[in-house]
DNA sequence: GATGAATGAGCATTCATTCAT
DNA sequence: AATGAATGAATGCTCATTCAT
C-alpha cells in the first residue's frame, strides 16, 4: 500500500526532524540542560507533537545513540567486508569512527553521555536493551578485525583477543571524553601537542598490536 | 594567632564533614539526584550552613574533585620520589589510582562526571581553575615517569612522552567510566572477562611501553 | 425519506458504539482517567470522530446518563402500568434500579459523578436540561407509586408523599455511592454485613412507609 | 521546651492557613479544578511552600477530610456522653453534623467527593488510612447511639442496629450529595419542597426508629 | 464523513538558593 | 555562625480540542 509507506516514511521524517532539533541543541547545550521545550521550539513544533514520537525524553536520547550505533556499526561491518589486513582494517574503523565522531557531536555525547546521566529508576524498555545490543555488535566488529590481523600476521601480541578489544575500547572512550571536554581543556591539550584524535589512536595501536608497515 | 588558626582548622573540619556527607551520597546516587537537602541531613546540618561553606552546588563537587586529586597526586608524588625504575613507577602509580577509586567510587565520578555535568552557564571561578591545575599536575607527574623509564630503559619507545602521556590518560579515562557504567555493563564485560582493571592496565602498560621485566 | 431515516439510524448507531466505548472504560477506569484517546481506541475509530457524534467530552457523559435514565424511566413507567398495589410498585421499582446498576456500574458512575465532576465553566446546553428532566421525570415516577401505596393502603404514613419521595431517592443515593466506593469500603462494609443492597432497601421501605406483607 | 513548641503551633498554623485557603478554593470550584498555584495563591505562599506542609495534592484533601471528620466526631463523641435517651441522641447528632456541613461546604466535599476523584493508583500512605479509621468511628458512634435508643425504649426496631446504621449512614450521603448539586438542582428541588434538610432526617428517623416523642 | 497529526494551555512537582531570626 | 522556612523559576508530561486532507 503505497498510502501507509508514504505515512510511515512521513512518521520517519518528522522523527529525524525532531532527533535533528535534539541533537542541535545537546551539542549546544548538553543533554540535560536541553528540554523538551527547547527541542520543540528547535524544531518548530509544539511539545505535544514530540510526545507523539517519542514516549519521553530519555528514549530521545536512546534514539540519538541508536541512530549513531547503527551508521557506526554499517560503517565497520563494510570495512570489515572489504579485501583489508587486520591492521588496516582496524585503523580504517578508527578513522571512519572518528570521522563520524567529529562530524557530529551530540553523536559522541549521545554515547557518553548517557552511561552517566539517564536516571536509573527503571528500565527504558526496548529502547535500552537495543542500544546495548547495538554497543555489543560495534565490540563484535572490532574484536573481528583484530582476530583477523593476528591471523594474517599484520599485527602480533601474546594477549587474547578480547582483553585487546576492551583496551582499544577504552582508548576510545578516552579519547570520546577528551572530545566532550569543556573548551579550555580541549583546546589546551589537544591543541598544545598538536595532535589529532586519529594520529593518537595511530600511534596507540602500533604498539598494541605491534604493528608495521 | 591561635584563636585564628583553631577557626581555620574548625572550618575545614566542618568542609570535611560535609564532603563526606556529599560523597557518601554521590556514590549511592549520583551527582544529579543528590540534592542539598540530602546533604545537609546526611551531614546533620541545615541546608543554610551548607551555603556558608560552598558559595553553591557545583563547589561541593569541585570540592570534591580537588580532594580527590590532590590526594592522588600526593601519592603519586611519593611513588616519584621512590627509588624505582621508570616502569615499576608507572605501573605503582597506576596500581595506586585504582586502589583509590576502588575504596571511593564518589572519588571517580568526581573526576569523570563533572566533565559532562556541570552546567556551563558561568565560570565557576578558582575551583574549576584549581582543578584543572590538579589535572595538569597529575599529567606531569605521570609524564615524568615516563620520561624516566624511557632513560633508565626499563621502556622503549620511539613516540613523545607526551603523546605517551595522552595516551595513558586516555586509557585510565575509559577505564573509569568503564568502572562507572550502570551493572549490565560492568557486570556482563568486567565479569564476563574476568579480569580486574589492574591487569587490564598492567597489559596495556607492557604493550604500550615494551616493558620487559 | 427512507434515505435521510438510514442515515439517522447509521448515526445513532454510530453514538451508541462511541458510547459502549465510553462506558466500558468508565466501568474500569472512571471518567475523569478516561481519556478521548482510550475512548476512540476503543470504539476502533478516531479521535477526531467522536467530535463528529458528540460536542465535548462532557456530552459523552450527559449520553450515558440519559441513556441511563431513559432506559429506567422506561423501566419504571411499565412498572408503574402494572396491577400492582403501590407498595409492590415501589418495591419492583427499586429492585429494577438495582438490577440495572448492578449490570453495568457505568451507568451508576455516569449518574452520579457527574455532580461532583463536570466543570462548571459553562452551561452544558440542552444535554444537561434533558438529564435535569429525566432525573425529575424519575421522581415524579417514584412518587406516582407512593401515592398510589397511600390511596390503596399498602403503605401508611402521614408524611406528604413528596417529602417521603425525596427521602427514598437520597437513600438510593446513598447506596450508589457506596457501591462505587473504592473496593476497601464496599468490600468490608457490605461484604461484613454480609446483606445486599436490595435487603438494605427492603428495610429501609418496610421501615419509612409502613408496609405490612 | 517553649521554642519547639511555638515552632510546632506555627507549623500547625501554616498547615491551617493553606487548608483553609484550599477549602475555600474547592469550595468555589471543586478539587479537580482547584490548582496548586491557586492555593498557594490564595494562601498567599509560594507553590513551593505548600509541598513543605503537604507531601502532593492527594494529602491537601486528605487533611482536609480528617479534619472534618475529626471535628464532627469530636462533636458526636460529647453528645455521646451527654444524658440524652437514644432518640434525642441521634437527633442531635444529625443535627450537629448537618450544622457542620451548612457551615463549610468544603468539609462536605472532602467527605463526598474523595469517593471518586482520588486517582486510584496507589495507595495514599497513612492518610488514608486515617480517613478510613475516623469514618469507621463516625459509624461507631451512630452504631452506640442507635444501641442506646432500643435499650432505653426511646426507638424501636426488629431491624439489627448495625444494618439501621448503614441506612442513616445512606440517608446522610443522600443528603449530602444533594446539597453538593450545582445549584438548580439544590434551589428547585430543596427550595420547592421548602423543607430544610434537618426536617428531612427528622422524618426519615421518626419512621426508620419509630420514635414518638 | 472520517481521519489522526498537531496543538498548547495547563499542571503537579522539584530543588538550588536566599534571608530573616 | 547557624538555621530552616520560603521562594519561584524550571520542567516533563497530559489531554481535550481543532483542522487540513
Amino acid at each position: 500500500m503505497a498510502i501507509k509507506e508514504r505515512k510511515e516514511d512521513e512518521k520517519k521524517r518528522r522523527k529525524d526532524l525532531i532527533l535533528q532539533a535534539a541533537i542541535t541543541l545537546i551539542q549546544q547545550k548538553g543533554f540535560e540542560n536541553t528540554t523538551m521545550d527547547d527541542i520543540a521550539q528547535q524544531a518548530e513544533l509544539s511539545k505535544g507533537t514530540l510526545y507523539l514520537y517519542f514516549a519521553d525524553k530519555s528514549n530521545i536520547h536512546y534514539a540519538i545513540k541508536k541512530k549513531a550505533l547503527i551508521l557506526l556499526n554499517e560503517t565497520l561491518q563494510s570495512i570489515l567486508q572489504k579485501d583489508y589486513n587486520g591492521a588496516t582494517m582496524i585503523k580504517e574503523m578508527l578513522s571512519s569512527l572518528f570521522d563520524l565522531i567529529e562530524k557530529n557531536k551530540a553523536f559522541t555525547q549521545a554515547m557518553m553521555l548517557y552511561e552517566h546521566n539517564v536516571k536509573a529508576d527503571l528500565t527504558h524498555g526496548i529502547e535500552e536493551q537495543e542500544c546495548y545490543d547495538l554497543q555489543t555488535e560495534l565490540m563484535m566488529l572490532i574484536l573481528r578485525s583484530v582476530q583477523i590481523g593476528l591471523v594474517d600476521g599484520s599485527m602480533k601480541s601474546d594477549v587474547p583477543p578480547k582483553i585487546l578489544t576492551i583496551i582499544i575500547i577504552n582508548q576510545i572512550t578516552g579519547i570520546l571524553t577528551l572530545i566532550l571536554s569543556p573548551s579550555p581543556k580541549k583546546q589546551k591539550i589537544l591543541a598544545e601537542y598538536n595532535h589529532s584524535v586519529t594520529q593518537l589512536m595511530e600511534v596507540f595501536l602500533n604498539n598494541l598490536l605491534n604493528i608495521n608497515e
